[in-house]
DNA sequence: GTTAAACTTCGATGAACATCGAAGGAGTGA
DNA sequence: TCACTCCTTCGATGTTCATCGAAGTTTAAC
């Protein structure tokens, strides 16, 4: 996490109604309209606010029939209530990996999927980061989750689960814990560090 | 610390310069001139950031001759460390203290000594928060903090040591660890909490 | 007093952005 | 298909604020 990703993160943070939002979503998941409601603002208002806080990874959205459920993103309070605890997945030691997001990533999305296989690898991978180790996710979670990335969410989950990425039984997935065929990856520690602050961060500004 | 408050901090440290800047008096106290050449940033620019930081309190000053040497409030930092310590001067139970303090204070600066004993005495003990407890200061030191509220230093130092609020021996003062006449001060708890997740902020901020 | 260095204040400029109303999807159910 | 709800996008408005040059202030040294 470079400079302007760190200052770009506490801006997000660093605005009245947005830790009122993170207030309230600590308490529960909530929709647009309670939360616009609870706040007394307007609809646009809070839509663009979510589409900060999603974006910076502080929220997660699901869609839940014409509304869209808020949920703060637990795994990162969780890695720092627990700082000692190597919660995230290996990093991508792929040299070419940052530019092959930075081609094909537009903030969360994906502008398309990769026809070619290292660049598709990496835009996999990438995704995968999205998804809490140790988590078991159902299979309407695993598209809500992919979504925020493309439409095909069919195509990405065949894939991610085809190249062993995602673990599947049944209905069911989550993060295989040894994933195969990283490039050049030798699972370096990351320890929770960068999510630890954060999570202090959110914790203790929240809590009040 | 009420929710414009924390929104204030964090709109102070979400500035790329600024945590430049705290990055680099986190290795050694600098002046005004040293950052501007360390950041390629004109005299004027330096001078609104710093008085930000030091607004806020998470940047300390002392005059140094036509210099001002800035330096990370260690305070902070240090409480952070040892979250379970309460490093902070018990709170004023004073229920006319907020009202006096608004009153009287304006941002950082004192607008006038008041007259009257009760409101003098809450003026006094906002001031006394400005002193680690615990570390020992030189007199001229003690001038620098107090001159950051009024130009009369003298007599607030005067005040500071005839109310027992600082105690003083030779030509070192610090703050007295069980303050007098603090009314219906009953002593609560207040661990290092606020402190501490800026603590955990800024280091984590910094040390990137 | 005078000069020089360091810093602050003032005023202006431009960029970022919170908020809103109006219009435009998108999902749900008749 | 139609209506309804929820949400997003667009365009406009007003505010905040980082930055700079110019001028003012403070401190030290002679």
């Amino acid at each position: 996490m470079d400079l302007d990703a760190r200052v770009h993160l506490l801006k997000t943070i660093a605005d009245a109604t947005r830790l009122r939002i993170l207030g309230l979503l600590a308490e529960e998941p909530r929709s647009g309209r309670q939360l616009a409601e609870a706040l007394g603002l307007g609809a646009p208002t809070i839509s663009h606010h979510m589409a900060r806080l999603v974006e910076v990874g502080i929220v997660r959205v699901t869609p839940d029939g014409t509304r869209r459920l808020y949920a703060l993103n637990a795994g990162l309070l969780d890695a720092a209530a627990a700082p000692a605890a190597t919660a995230t997945v290996a990093p991508i030691a792929d040299p070419d990996h940052a530019r092959h997001v930075r081609i094909f990533f537009d903030g969360p999305r994906l502008r398309s999927i990769p026809a070619k296989r290292k660049a598709r690898v990496s835009v996999l991978l990438e995704l995968l980061r999205r998804f809490e180790p140790g988590r078991r996710y159902a299979e309407a979670e695993v598209n809500a989750l992919l979504r925020e990335a493309h439409d095909d969410v069919a195509f990405l989950r065949r894939e991610l689960v085809d190249y062993r990425y995602l673990a599947r039984e049944g209905g069911v997935y989550w993060v295989n814990p040894d994933v195969p065929d990283r490039d050049a990856n030798e699972a370096q520690e990351v320890p929770a560090g960068e999510a630890a602050w954060l999570g202090q961060l959110v914790r203790g500004v929240v809590a009040g």
